[in-house]
DNA sequence: GTGGATTAATTGACTCGTCAATCAAGAAAC
DNA sequence: GTTTCTTGATTGACGAGTCAATTAATCCAC
């Protein structure tokens, strides 16, 4: 062996500088060497560990995606009421972490991607069916057969809300996003079972 | 002069062939020389009329943008009731005109355009508060003052609608995409005015 | 009408920059 | 002295934008 593993601590270091560039560039159009650059290390490396740049690209996608799952399982863990259940997904998804500027320019992106990539589509179908799992198994005690609608209809304007935050000179503002689709929800729960 | 106005019949036909050349790769990432040869051009007249790439993007968003907006006005000139007016509004932006592969692969990408050309940017802004205008607007009279409020959420949400449909295999589904979005309608208006 | 003059339409070939990916070699740990 | 870590230099491809030249329609003077 030779030095300590620099590997895992060299490839997080890429990872997060993708991110970071994607956020600042505001699209994918970033060179391997811009990310090696804020990373601290040559081009070169970053190829000799992820070996393209879509792997590297994957890679952040799959960060950003981890990280959203272990909150969202965190959140979930302490919640047993469905409402709370619910409402507990939403704040997460507008929690400081996942809800700021780099990261949702980078889901965004990751959209684009998963136009060409295959691996990058996989991963935001996993998103998109965990949430509306999670969401459907909660809300199937509130609003009955309406369940697998009203989660797809949350899914989609929490992704909308994200959309539209990318177009936003602003920061974030967490609350009222987090407000918006709760109102939404609040509605949806009024309506009760089906008739 | 010289020879019939060919200029206003190719800028038609290489916007055009821009929308579908996006929608066909999902991305920016399309050459001028792609887009000019579907446009059955060379890449140097595409150069010669719009004067960049740039500038080919942007006169393909005016384009989609401006017959979203003609839809929208022809479909208001015959809705008279609030109800009605939202409905059209809702009906419109599922249309087979707009609602369809190409137009949403191009909604997604200008989302990224607008992230780095400011004059991008201006053009989703105006579509954006001509919506939200639209359906505070009609909406006043049958939410009162959470009109506001509800015309956020239901224009994230069909924005939400068309991110997701730009992930999917299958083709839009645009009836179920408008009763999506309609049964949030409806939800918030059984809610009424506010307490 | 007719034949140049004028002007728009159109393009192939070229330039110049950029960037992903490679490689061979150097530095540093153990 | 072996292995990992790291990089500068290089390559090869690609693509936006330019330009000079060609074609062809229309006008006008006669």
């Amino acid at each position: 062996m030779a030095r300590i593993a620099a590997e895992p601590l060299r490839r997080a270091e890429i990872v997060q500088a993708t991110i970071q560039e994607i956020g600042l560039a505001g699209t994918l159009e970033v060179t391997v060497a811009q990310i090696a650059k804020r990373a601290g290390v040559s081009a070169a490396l970053a190829h000799h560990y992820f070996g393209s740049k879509e792997a590297i690209f994957l890679a952040a996608m799959r960060h950003v995606l981890a990280i959203y799952g272990a909150e969202v399982r965190g959140a979930l863990a302490t919640a047993h009421e469905p409402r709370a259940r619910i409402e507990a997904i939403v704040r997460v998804s507008f929690s400081s972490t996942n809800f700021r500027r780099e990261v949702i320019a980078a889901w965004l992106n990751f959209y684009v991607l998963a136009q060409t990539m295959p691996e990058a589509r996989r991963l935001l179908e996993i998103y998109r069916r965990r949430l509306h799992s999670n969401l459907t198994h909660d809300l199937r005690p509130l609003v009955g057969a309406r369940a697998g609608a009203v989660a797809e209809g949350l899914g989609a304007l929490i992704d909308g809300v994200y959309l539209r935050q990318a177009l936003r000179q602003r920061a974030p503002d967490r609350q009222a996003a987090a407000q918006l689709v709760m109102g939404c929800l609040e509605a949806e729960l009024a309506q009760g079972m089906p008739a």
